[in-house]
DNA sequence: TGACATATAAATGTATACAATGACACTATG
DNA sequence: CATAGTGTCATTGTATACATTTATATGTCA
């Protein structure tokens, strides 16, 4: 291969990094199953198939495992993660722990007037579309809404470490509290969850540490709830579910 | 280059991949401080430097930054991190908080025998060492002991989504539950911590959930306190922490 | 037939050449 | 004199050849 062009991709993605090309497309395909849970991935063909060269390939790989989607084979190389159920629901245990220190520090240190006011506006922002009639909400931007109320929650104890370990736990799609919010059938609850929301930042507001590590508990529970609905109710919903074909159990 | 011999180092480390010399060695050079914190590292010369060539190099750094000793430069490349008092301060608090929550599962779920036959263990062979003379404590066995306790509380939730988080969380030398046993000034406490480790274990087989998440936070609080007594009364001790010297503000 | 040794292929690990990027200084020009 | 342009250099990014390791298959001998 003597020519050495921006390597144009099929899908197009300009100006970019080759490793990052490559992160998002192998990304892409563990999630939607093209790579078989548990497989092992073979850098040579990725490279081929990819149209890339291994070394991006075996950043991107690296950057894989950091987010939690692959694992390195004790025999080197790297495996798609098998994840169970339990391992499903510990990750949203984990989210749910996480949210609850940063709300709880928020809340004992205080927070910037600044922050309060951002999270309030997103909140009064979901109210208007919990007003809504279920069959009528636009989900894309009810899910930006509510990402942006957890985005904003993570920072507002205003450290950095928690804040990292929150974003790094909502990395696992299946961990993110976006999670369940695709399917008109987990709308149901758009009322409590909003109930939740509001007494979330009501409690930091108030210096209220254990009560708004409590509620923040509580509001990821929610996503809990959910699993275990699909789990045992309707299996039918795990396709919806991003990420949730790695799932084996 | 044209010899390619398996590459002796300095240290000897026979019979390891270049990439693992490569992270032993930055790692100990990052802490030892003979990296300035806050500093750029320059791939060539640090592939001089060690004798290795780029391709592992770059695969240690990636994984320095996975402990999170380094970070990315926006503008590519990784930078020694710095910490401040705080970032310290909120790592063993986040330290404090997964452990709390492997504890407090542990409780709740119930936990095999075996691990907690194996966990008082522990905790016996600690208690003759607290009841020998303060001055006669053999510290590193002190420390292996008490990184066995840590190690087994860790898993005794039987989630490996979580033992995993804590594992992690203990990477950062300052914040690993041995951080602050290596200097005779702490082995004053030793006495308080030990009731903690026993109290830990009783919630634990008690089934008390919430007592236990509570003691095994407040366990890690102790460092929280050593740090604060480094901090404002004895900085002189700083060379002693592992890591500390990392630490700017 | 079974177990072990050995050959062989396939994969990862490493070194290195070359490309692309970005920072900086120097120059020419208004 | 200020500033835009341009060239150089240092550094990271990428491709690829080669080395090493690991898994698999094959054969031989008890």
């Amino acid at each position: 291969m003597s020519i050495q062009k921006p390597a144009q991709t099929a899908s197009g993605e300009t100006g970019k990094k080759q490793h990052q090309i490559a992160l998002m497309q192998l990304r892409e395909m563990v999630l939607d199953g093209s790579l078989p849970s548990g497989g092992r991935l073979f850098e040579v063909s990725l490279a081929k198939r990819l149209g890339i060269s291994r070394t991006p390939i075996r950043e991107a790989l690296s950057r894989l495992e950091g987010e939690g989607l692959l694992e390195r084979a004790s025999s080197g190389g790297y495996l798609v993660r098998t994840f169970t159920f339990e391992d499903v629901h510990d990750a949203i245990e984990l989210r749910g722990v996480l949210e609850g220190t940063g709300a709880r520090l928020a809340a004992e240190r205080g927070v910037e007037p600044a922050g309060l006011r951002q999270i309030k506006m997103v909140v009064e922002a979901l109210d208007r579309i919990a007003r809504t009639d279920i069959e009528l909400i636009d989900i894309p931007q009810y899910q930006e809404l509510n990402s942006d109320f957890h985005r904003i929650l993570s920072g507002l104890s205003g450290s950095v470490t928690i804040r990292k370990e929150i974003e790094r736990a909502k990395l696992l799609p299946f961990a993110s509290p976006n999670a369940f919010l695709g399917d008109q059938m987990f709308l149901q609850s758009i009322a409590a969850a909003q109930a939740q929301h509001r007494a979330i930042v009501e409690a930091i507001e108030l210096r209220e540490g254990a009560r708004a590590e409590a509620l923040t508990r509580e509001h990821a529970r929610m996503a809990r709830r959910n699993l275990d609905y699909v789990m045992y109710q309707d299996r039918s919903l795990m396709q919806k579910i991003p990420g949730l074909a790695l799932v084996s159990g």
